[in-house]
DNA sequence: ATACTTACATACGTGAATGTTTGTAAATGC
DNA sequence: GCATTTACAAACATTCACGTATGTAAGTAT
């Protein structure tokens, strides 16, 4: 085949990327071959390797996309001018959810961050990211919690760290277990959801000197 | 090499079943080659396809040796009879926590089932199995917080189908934020972690008819 | 218009892992 | 005590995906 022009170019990237998410989901990363990606883009296994270095250039290029998407919101609900974080951080946790059901991308996305990839090997790096990712998520929620404290929203001898652990892993699990089995709405059972665990920061059990 | 007795071939079996979980523990199952199994087993590749089919069925076998270890407690929490199905459940949650992070088998094999397997292709089976047991999970727990309610040790009006969600994830979600980043001390926190959970459930968002 | 570069397609070489087959010495059954 | 089976080791053949190298036609700069 000929020479394309650059946003010709810019388009079968976008199609590698594409059929890479999808084989990917399918076959899991590290049984997904180049060949059945080219094949699934309609482009030869030379297109991809013009575009990306090697499989796992191409795994983190797929990555790259879905970033950044909650940062505006999170940023909110960590500022302290912000005058209602926890309502800030509701509305954030509900997105988070809401679009993890509603957004395919997303669903395929997170489904192939948690059940088809191998945290190991050449994939060290990714994993080493996600330990910092969730080190990070652990820290913004605690501040965000810290901010609804003074705020009069939360009690004020809440542990907002243990707090921020107990809340970062619920959601953690919900995501998991609903992407496991997707047996209810995610969408619509998001607010009840999220409302639960926001009543848990008021359980005695995470009021400071309670333990640890 | 010569002919091994009966016990002495089991105690290659049991060789090649630890070296397997150490490797797949390293390298994750995809990546991890039987030959490398097979040397850090101190025996031949052939000593591997003598005890087991292949790779997956390897797999399998090892995660069979995790089997049933809380069914018991399971079974007690679940059982009308059991006069403190809360203390009960309590007792079991922290069990979990507490195995996981000292029991090193356990450590590692849960760390290969979240973090180093991909659940498709020819594991698409144990996917199926995981899942089941998901539902499984969600229904044990919804028994024993019913027996929990009968028992006047929590509200009347407590939603179980959906507390026993939000209990799951909840549980689901330390287990694996923790593998990720083993930053806290589970065993001592256990007790902790999990009395907040069962606070959640005093949570009026869990009540029947609040939502949903 | 031409020279050069881009955006791929195609073909090739290589290595690694898999499953199988064959060999063998000792243990076990009768 | 002999035949048979067991519990492996070692060698073999095959597959398969990867990376690279080469080919090429069209776009782009001058």
């Amino acid at each position: 085949m000929a020479r394309r022009t650059k946003e010709e170019a810019q388009a079968t990237r976008v199609q590698i990327l594409d059929a890479a998410e999808r084989v990917f989901h399918a076959q899991g990363v590290s049984r997904a071959s180049l060949a059945e990606v080219a094949k699934e883009a309609g482009v030869s296994r030379g297109a991809i390797y013009w575009h990306f270095e090697n499989k796992i250039d191409l795994f983190q290029a797929m990555l790259e996309r879905l970033r950044l998407p909650l940062e505006e919101l999170a940023r909110a609900s960590e500022s302290e001018d912000e005058p209602d974080p926890l309502g800030c951080m509701r509305e954030l946790l509900i997105t988070a959810l809401t679009r993890l059901a509603c957004e395919p991308q997303t669903h395929r996305t997170h489904d192939i961050l948690r059940y088809k990839c191998e945290y190991t090997g050449e994939l060290l790096g990714l994993r080493e990211r996600m330990q910092a990712l969730s080190l990070e998520c652990d820290q913004r929620i605690a501040k965000a919690l810290s901010n609804a404290v003074n705020k009069n929203q939360l009690p004020s001898d809440l542990d907002c760290a243990r707090a921020a652990v107990c809340l970062h892993a619920y959601m953690e699990g919900i995501e998991s277990n609903w992407l496991l089995v997707p047996n209810f709405d995610l969408a619509q059972q998001a607010p009840a959801l999220v409302d639960t665990v926001l009543d848990m920061l008021r359980s005695p059990a995470l009021r400071l000197r309670s333990a640890g």
